[in-house]
RNA sequence: GGAGGGGUGCCGGAGUCUGGCUGAACGGAACGGUCUUGAAAACCGUCGAGGGUACUGCCCUCCGUGGGUUCGAAUCCCACCCCCUCCGCCA
């Protein structure tokens, strides 16, 4: 959400930020009228309750000396039916003004490269080459049926299309993954490790920016109106919503594990085979909340964190800064970490690294002070996966592939798998 | 799920029966000052947020949330949410 000090002062800016993300249908000048309109509507208002206030007191001051006040009280019945009238009026253009507000996008960063869609995102980094095979490699939906370790057809027959069942090695490699990312972010990178709820309220949705625009995206538990979180984000950057913080409590690094749960509404007929794209995934998620200053230092630190991961299990990957077109909707500035994945012969998306300033701030009042009597700021949040899991698996599964079917288990992750380096071992 | 109790400012806690002078007593914390070689103690003072504006001022709103009654509501009425205690159930 934005200032509307900011959009009162700034049109231009806004309108710009609304075009080149491609948010087409909020109508600036309609908003500045309606907040003018509101402003003088709200002058008069003040000034009528004003009026009551001090008459409803000498009214209390009149009967106490047992007076009579009912010309008094005659005349403020006709002022609040003034009042009424001008409350009605306010609470419309409120309203309307809360309404587009909140379909309101966030400002693109100056350095975001401008664009329509993903063919004009910018590659910025890369590590690491796509291993060359000597045989003929499988992607991981055979590969992990042949071994065991997927079982998609059960899945579909206990829940339904895009769910998956890990099991075996598969389950335990998906579990090594989780406590690898948590240990090394949790130790080496200073956060503090969370596990979250996984159901959210409406407040919480509408705070991180998925709600209203995107609510098709998300499952709803119809007895609550509560959601199955999307992603740890959305529980983590809310924990201190509506809160006070102070200037030293400052950053607020959190690292969650949470499932992730996404319908996709508009993905239907996509990605349809393997890890890729499931209604319920895995995901260990970065979250901070910064000082306003910081926060694209704290960007780039997040971007590395995410990026050692995946040094570390040797995936090769590539940086992309999205442009003005792909990058959501609540984000200023956003990188996607891709790896490589053999089935796809091409990189597919394993983490996005953004910084959203103060605009979830803004939507979830996340506040800070830098000085005890200073006043209220709002802080920044940024987050970024860390990686998710799913499909690190599947990376794995297919970049560490040997022509017998099996696969090895990458050297970091051997600890945290009972010592195991091989999955299908024929000799087991 | 059943039965009670409760949600007030940074914290604790009055006020709610008997509506007005209560944006809120009192205590604590914190901050500034006096005193002191320094500190403690004592004393004095400050001490919520958001918004409007004719803006070194004035005004409005907020006592869980949303409605209602009234000239006027923290206080009365209705609905909902949350927390605590006990019982039941349960991983």
């Amino acid at each position: 959400m934005l200032d509307m000090k900011f959009i009162r002062e700034h049109p231009e800016i806004v309108e710009e930020a609304i075009e080149s993300k491609g948010e087409g249908d909020v109508d600036v000048q309609e908003l500045l009228e309606a907040d003018a309109a509101w402003r003088a509507c709200t002058t008069e208002l003040e000034s009528l309750r004003a009026l009551r206030n001090e008459t409803s007191k000498a009214i209390g001051k009149r009967k106490k000396a047992g007076e009579d006040a009912d010309d008094m009280i005659l005349r403020m019945r006709e002022v609040n039916e003034e009042i009424a009238r001008l409350e009605g009026e306010t609470q419309g253009l409120q309203s309307f003004m809360d309404t587009t507000l909140a379909l309101i996008p966030n400002i693109p960063h100056p350095d975001v490269p401008r664009g329509i869609d993903e063919d004009d995102n910018v590659e910025v980094a890369r590590w690491g080459e796509p291993r060359v095979f000597e045989f003929e490699p499988l992607a991981h939906w055979d590969l992990g049926v042949n071994l065991g370790i997927l079982d998609f057809e059960r899945a579909s027959k206990i829940t339904g299309a895009r769910f998956s069942i890990l099991r075996g090695a598969g389950a335990l490699l998906e579990r090594a993954l989780i406590c690898y990312m948590m240990d090394l972010h949790a130790v080496d990178h200073g956060y503090e490790e969370v596990i979250p709820p996984y159901l959210v309220n409406r407040d919480s949705m509408f705070g991180t920016g998925q709600l209203p625009k995107f609510e098709d995206d998300a499952f709803r538990v119809d007895r609550q109106d509560y959601f199955l979180v999307p992603t740890a984000e959305v529980p983590v950057t809310n924990m201190y919503r509506n809160e006070m913080l102070s200037a030293t409590d400052l950053p607020l690094k959190m690292v969650a594990y949470s499932a992730c749960f996404r319908a996709e509404a508009g993905a239907a007929g996509r990605d349809t085979r393997g890890l890729i794209r499931q209604h319920q995934f895995n995901k260990v998620e970065l979250v901070q909340y910064t000082l306003p200053e910081n926060s694209y230092e704290a960007f780039e630190d997040m971007r590395s964190q995410a990026e050692v991961v995946l040094r570390r299990l040797q995936l090769p990957y590539r940086v992309l800064s999205m442009c003005t077109g792909d990058m959501g909707f609540a984000q200023s500035k956003k990188y996607d970490l891709e790896l490589w994945m053999p089935s796809y012969g091409d990189y597919v998306e394993i983490s996005s690294i953004s910084n959203f300033e103060d605009f979830q701030a803004r939507r979830a009042n996340l506040r800070f002070r830098r000085e005890r009597d200073a006043r209220p700021e709002f802080v920044h949040t940024l987050n970024a996966s860390g990686l998710a899991v799913g499909r690190t698996t599947a990376a794995i599964l297919e970049n560490y592939q040997n022509p017998d079917g099996t696969v090895s288990v990458p050297e970091v992750l051997r600890p945290y798998m009972r010592g195991m380096d091989l999955i299908g071992n024929p000799l087991a």
